[in-house]
DNA sequence: CCGCCGACTGTAAGCGCTTGCAACATTACG
DNA sequence: CGTAATGTTGCAAGCGCTTACAGTCGGCGG
């Protein structure tokens, strides 16, 4: 079925099927008509490949993601994708799994299938990743990675602050020995936080006590950091992770050996999943607005009638969303005697 | 950066350089290194269009589901993922919401592209789709939907005996009054399930009383259609949703309402994802092996050493996996009557 | 009645890549 | 050293579609 059978059977040439299929150009109605038909009786469709290698209307974006199964990656992609179909464009996902190699050969597949737009929502760096990227004459927005260049706008959260606001609200709780659980820690952003976590808590020191662990995306993951802590001898009150994907599995954790949260331990994540308000105990957790995320990519990456916005650096604030899985710190024995001094009363209340 | 930039640069035609970049006839080995320099200095990466129109080897499948979001698909998906990457493949995926228009504009635009293999794993059904599609000479294989053709292999999984296995279990449990949660249930593979439900449950009746309730898929409409059961007045003592994935809503509804679970009433799920044994308690569910459902469809798709295995008819059996979610019913005062008598107490306790 | 203009349609030149076929270069033997 | 095999390349014809550019045709003003 090509262009050419429907234009035999339309009686009329080639040319004029596509400016009827794209709607260009001046045709008349009877002839409208009269391809129209051709098509459904046929039931064409067009061979997207060739329509892209003549120039024809490019209308799909590339998305490249660390890890789809990550509600927090998914929704962007999904209201990217829901954008996307509304102004009539497609999107193709690719995964990396956390792997600077697959992201070189994810945005080589991209750029090979010559989308007209492409979002890096990954935590893998690559700096020269960001330098062959800006070279080139393709809208790219960066999440998290990169720098705003003419081509590329770049949306960062401010992941400091949404830290600082945990800890902070642990610590007012009266939590002083906490710890961290990441993953890929060896990855720039993803260490990152974890040194933000880090220096952050520093500013509390030598009062807080903290350890960090790091294990894989998701619950096993979490669940592993998890015990990991558990046998390490230390007792941290408060367990922060790096999201909620993960903080999902220590929740788990925590009630196979009936460690109680928040009463005995309290628990937070970073994101705000969706399912951060579906677990028990629901998760306290740093907001980070994923539509507004995806909506911004669509925006930079889909031509509008305002041009689209290009080479802004955009900055995403987190809110803390305080649940049900963190409370005061228990009172500990030595806490206790304090408290029955009187000394501490009012914190350990 | 085209073919011929290289051709020019490592100074042979581009015929030369397609076949070192493909590894296909014999070139000499000082120029496949002369070839292969140039494409690193010119960071040359092919035009992925025009291979495909060109006729070259085409690495590339497709696979359209119905709700990316529910871990079920996500799954499938990846499975197939990882198993495409280890020979090369790419896997485009589309997803359709439910929507009979969208799978149909999905498959177009996957048959557009050209994929060499198509896999549709949704739970709307198109008798004119699977018309269409075996008409085609390109390996598909169903999900759910469809019958083995040529062309096409089907899987199906035995949700009949599931449903069974799992209603035969509340119903030993002692549960006589049950709720059914699904969605979609207008769209036929759906609506099969809740008829299902309602057929196994008959052959209990009258013994044993059901509601059924249609929602949203997913957790939020799991909730909504807990409360939708809670309000109606009937008190069902087992709860069976039609995944997991809305079964993760009415675990949370149970617990606002301090309604326990499996104490006072027993939730179960179908598909057992992953997120089934992180949640408290953690979900009796029917297991529906995703991973081997996505290595069939790969084994389906993509050419192997022995051909591919086309055109089969597939029968996939699940397994009940007791978990937490679920317990005796609850004593009612009616049969603790009964049961003080003696009469029940085997049962009941 | 002629020329011009605008509406409509056809012609044909690619887009970047693969590949059958022909041409040329090497090597092996006799 | 000649000749047939082989080994290596280049040529050129498309793949299906878009899009200048060049008609063709009917109607209008002059």
């Amino acid at each position: 079925m090509t262009l050419e059978d429907v234009a035999r059977r339309a009686k009329v040439s080639t040319a004029t099927v596509s400016r009827v299929l794209n709607n260009v150009g001046q045709v008349k109605n009877s002839t409208v008509d009269r391809v129209m038909q051709a098509v459904e009786e046929l039931k064409y469709y067009p061979n997207l490949n060739a329509r892209m290698l003549a120039g024809g209307p490019n209308r799909t974006l590339g998305m490249i993601v660390s890890n789809l199964e990550n509600p927090f990656f998914l929704d962007i992609f999904r209201t990217l994708e829901a954008d996307a179909h509304r102004r009539g464009y497609d999107v193709l996902v690719a995964n990396t799994d956390y792997r600077p190699q697959q992201l070189m050969s994810s945005v080589k597949m991209m750029l090979g299938r010559g989308v007209s737009g492409l979002a890096v929502v990954v935590s893998e760096k690559k700096p020269s990743l960001i330098r062959e990227l800006s070279g080139i004459n393709l809208p790219v927005v960066f999440y998290d990675v990169g720098a705003a260049k003419a081509n590329i706008t770049n949306i960062k959260v401010d992941y400091r602050m949404g830290m600082q606001r945990i800890v902070e609200y642990l610590y007012g709780l009266g939590h002083r020995r906490m710890a961290f659980i990441g993953h890929h820690t060896t990855l720039e952003p993803l260490g990152d936080r974890k040194a933000t976590f880090l220096e952050v808590a520093a500013e509390y020191a030598p009062r807080l006590k903290v350890m960090t662990v790091a294990s894989a995306d998701g619950p096993t993951g979490g669940r592993n950091a998890a015990r990991e802590i558990l046998t390490s001898g230390f007792r941290p009150t408060a367990v922060v992770c790096v999201n909620d994907f993960m903080a999902l599995g220590v929740l788990r954790e925590m009630h196979e050996r009936r460690i109680r949260v928040p009463e005995d331990v309290s628990v937070t994540g970073f994101d705000d999943i969706g399912l951060a308000e579906f677990v028990s105990p629901a998760l306290t957790t740093a907001h980070i607005p994923r539509e507004e995320i995806g909506h911004l990519i669509g925006e930079a990456l889909i031509p509008g009638p305002h041009g689209r916005g290009e080479g802004k650096e955009i900055r995403i604030e987190t809110t803390l969303v305080v649940r049900e899985s963190t409370a005061p710190a228990p009172i500990t024995s030595s806490r206790r005697r304090a408290a029955s001094t009187g000394k501490r009363a009012k914190r350990a209340s």
